[in-house]
This record gives C-alpha cells, structure tokens and sequence, in this order.
DNA sequence: AGCAAGCTGACACCAAGCTGACAGTATTTA
DNA sequence: TAAATACTGTCAGCTTGGTGTCAGCTTGCT
C-alpha cells in the first residue's frame, strides 16, 4: 500500500517512514504543503497521513484543496492542536480521522490500516479470497488456518491482488503499490516476485493468471474460462 | 508485564517500586497526578497502580481522563480513604480492583496478578501451551510437571510469549514490555534472551519461530508453516 | 518464422537475525 | 567478608533470508 506521509518534524518524520516501511508501505515524505499539494495533483496514494502545521501551505489548505479535486484518498490528520476546534474544521474539511499529538505509534498504524480498510475493502479487518484469509492487522496470511511464510514483498503483492481480487492489476500499477519514488524498480522485478509468489500459491489452489500486455490477477485452480 | 506506579508517598513509592520490580515487573514510577496524566497518554501498561491522593489532579481525575480517552487498562486504586464512598466513585470511574492502606504487600501483589490475568488470559492464575504450564502466581514454568530453570528476563519473556501464543509479538513489543524506561536496552538485547530462552524450551519440543521483520511467535515444534 | 512479452534459475548484495565470548553487577555460599 | 555463581547487556563475526538484476528460455500472437 502507498502512503504519503506530510510532515515537517524532522525527528517525526523519520521515524515514522521508517515505521510505516518497515510495515511494508511504500511510503513517500514531503516536508512541506506546497509540495504536497503539486504532488497529489498526479500522483495517487492509498492513504495520506497529514500534518496541520506545515510550512508554506498549511494542512487545512493541502485537504481543501486535495477535496477540491474530488480525490476521495483516505486523510488522517495528525497535529499538536488539541482543542475541538480544530479536529471539527479538520473532519468538516474532509478528513477521515484525526489523531492528537503526542500519540502511541501502535496506534496510528492501527488507524491507517482501519482507513485502508474503510476506503477499499469495506470495513473488514480481513480480506478473503476462497480459503485464503489475509489479516490485515499483522500482515499475514493463512490458509484454512496454515500460516504461510512470505516475505514483506511477497505480502504486499498479495494484498494488492486480493483487494482486488479476479480484477486484472498492471504490472504499473502493482509497481506503483510496491515502490515508493527513491526506490527505482524493473518490471522485470515485478514479474520475478510474482513468479516467487505464484511457486508458493500453487501449492494451495490458488493460481496467478498471467494476462497478456494487461497484466496478472488472482483465481482459483479450477478453469474459470478466458 | 509493565506496570505503572502512581504513588506520592516516598517511603512507599520506593518500597514498591522495589517489590514490584523483584517480581519481575518494568515498573515505571510517576509521583502527581499531572505527570501520569501525560504519560498515559502515549505509554500502554499492563496494569496501573494508582493512589488517589495525588498532587496537581488526584486519582480520580487521572481515572476519569483514562477512561473517556477509551483506554481499558486495568487500574487498582489505593487509598488511605478507607470510606466506601471512595470505594465507590473509584469503581464508578472505571477502577477495576480498590485496596485501602494499610495493606499488605503480598495481598497487593495478588490482586495486581488477578487484574492481569482477567485482562490477557480471561481469569485463569495460570498460561497454558501443549504441555507447558505457566503459573502467574509463583512465577514459574513446568513441562508435564518437570519446573524449567528459568531466569526472571526468560520468565517475563515466556509469559509474554505464551500470552500472545501463537501470535507474533515484535521486538518492540517485547522491549516494551521488558523495560522501564529507565533501563534502556537494544534490539539485540532481545535477540539474545530470545536466543537463550529458545535453547532451553527446544528441549521441550517448543519452539520460538522467528517471522523475520516482525517478530517472534510460539509453536510447537510440527511444522505449521508452509 | 519472427517478434515481443513473460518466466525463472542463478547470482550477488545487503540487512536481519543468531550466538559465543566477555564484562559488569547482583546474589548466594562458605 | 571473600569467593563463587548466576544474570544479563554488549559486541563482533557469522549465518540466513529477501530482493533486484540478468541471461537465456518459453509462450503466444501474427
């Protein structure tokens, strides 16, 4: 899943990139409102983790304008403002939740992944595809029970295929969903991780089918017809 | 477990403090009302030990907050009040357990093993996984009847372990639960203890699996995963 | 056949994790 | 009290596992 993380706290910062990565997001970091504003004009993320306090453009500035849009992205918003006021202006500007500094990192994890949820597969903490139930919480997968061993890469490429699961994903776009912008990427290597992944989802039914020039989705083992 | 002592009273804050960490707590100490207030804000206890007659905000008040920010920890009042109008309001507040001084040490003990055991492992004084048996009383762990020699940061590290069993718990998550703040200790701190408390469960036929990025999470020595 | 798309085994690099050795401290024993 | 023992964190060097690249092969379309 890609996030974008806006936040000018140097400290703040890095360490939440490297929380949110090592959660297996791809996560991008723009320090000011400016830039953040420019970038979601192109760019589109899964979720947006937002700071009030910005420089240049303000949070409140970069949401309006974000909804202006008619982008529906998920927005939580994070800010040292405790009062009310500002969690209604925010909420009334269009975000979908709000969390007060200072805050447990467990829970903002906790509440990007409800965001996530909400926004793409309805609310479920699981997602489930036949036998195959992934929990979106610990990130991992079982199935009928068995857990199975995949790596973080691995995770998140499932993830994207069972969101949208018997739907065809670009090889684009599932490198857009892996790859945040400093981390460069082949399309080759998509193809190497689905390969990796394809070995180990044989093993329980559940096949990736390749479309040609479109690009792979998730079926199960029995021919479902062209 | 980490627990949190909130105690003005010097002689018996230190008393406590000492007790508590003997028997293989992380106890973290705050002496006014304010001070515990913030931490608890972004800091998650296992249990709470909270005097009522406090400096800046009284425990009532640290209580109230607690709970209508929707934190469920448990929290055992102790007073000097002896009163059940006290008693009441405390329980009303959303106080799980009530002990009036003077008391005695073992008796606070009991009642703080008893609000954890209700919160984690649904009432039972002892952990169970396959043969392995953890009594929360004495603190010690017994294969089919044969006690394992274990030391306390093993013993803390098992109980958590066999509390989340078969679940993944992070390093962090251990850390957390390890140390008081005062006692810093690095991830590699954890890798050790893990590696130490695995040679001796291996014996067992238990086994600490290791999900690499994530964490560690109990089985048994069949084969679970892929 | 010929071309482009896709697959995959082999490889190399790097980060995560493991563990033996050591040292400082606390606890027990003589 | 001194010596022995046990506990536990740090460190360094090693092992393991994840992941991108590449090359050569297969597949499918025209």
């Amino acid at each position: 899943m890609r996030l974008l993380l806006v936040e000018d706290d140097l400290i703040l910062k890095d360490g939440l990139e490297r929380a949110f990565t090592k959660s297996g997001y791809a996560v991008d970091v723009m320090s000011d409102g400016d830039s953040a504003n420019k970038l979601l004009t192109y760019q589109e993320y899964d979720v947006i983790v937002l700071d009030l306090g910005l420089p240049k453009l303000d949070g409140f500035e970069v949401l309006k304008r974000l909804r202006a849009r008619g982008n529906k992205t998920p927005v939580l918003i994070l800010t040292a403002l405790e009062d009310t006021q500002n969690r209604v202006k925010g909420l009334d500007l269009g975000a979908d939740d709000y969390l007060a500094k200072p805050f447990e990192l467990d829970e903002l994890e906790a509440r990007v992944r409800a965001l996530i949820r909400r926004g793409v597969s309805g609310g479920g903490a699981k997602i489930s595809f036949g036998n195959l139930l992934f929990d979106t919480t610990n990130r991992q997968c079982t199935f009928n029970g068995v857990m199975l061993s995949l790596s973080q890469r691995e995770v998140a490429l499932l993830e994207l295929l069972m969101l949208k699961a018997t739907k065809v994903v670009s090889k684009a776009k599932i490198l857009e969903h892996l790859c945040s912008w400093d981390e460069e990427m082949s399309e080759n290597a998509v193809e190497v991780n689905v390969s990796r992944l394809r070995k180990k989802l044989n093993a329980f039914g559940i096949e990736i089918r390749t479309i040609r020039g479109l690009g792979y989705l998730l079926a199960k083992l029995e021919p479902i017809a062209l």
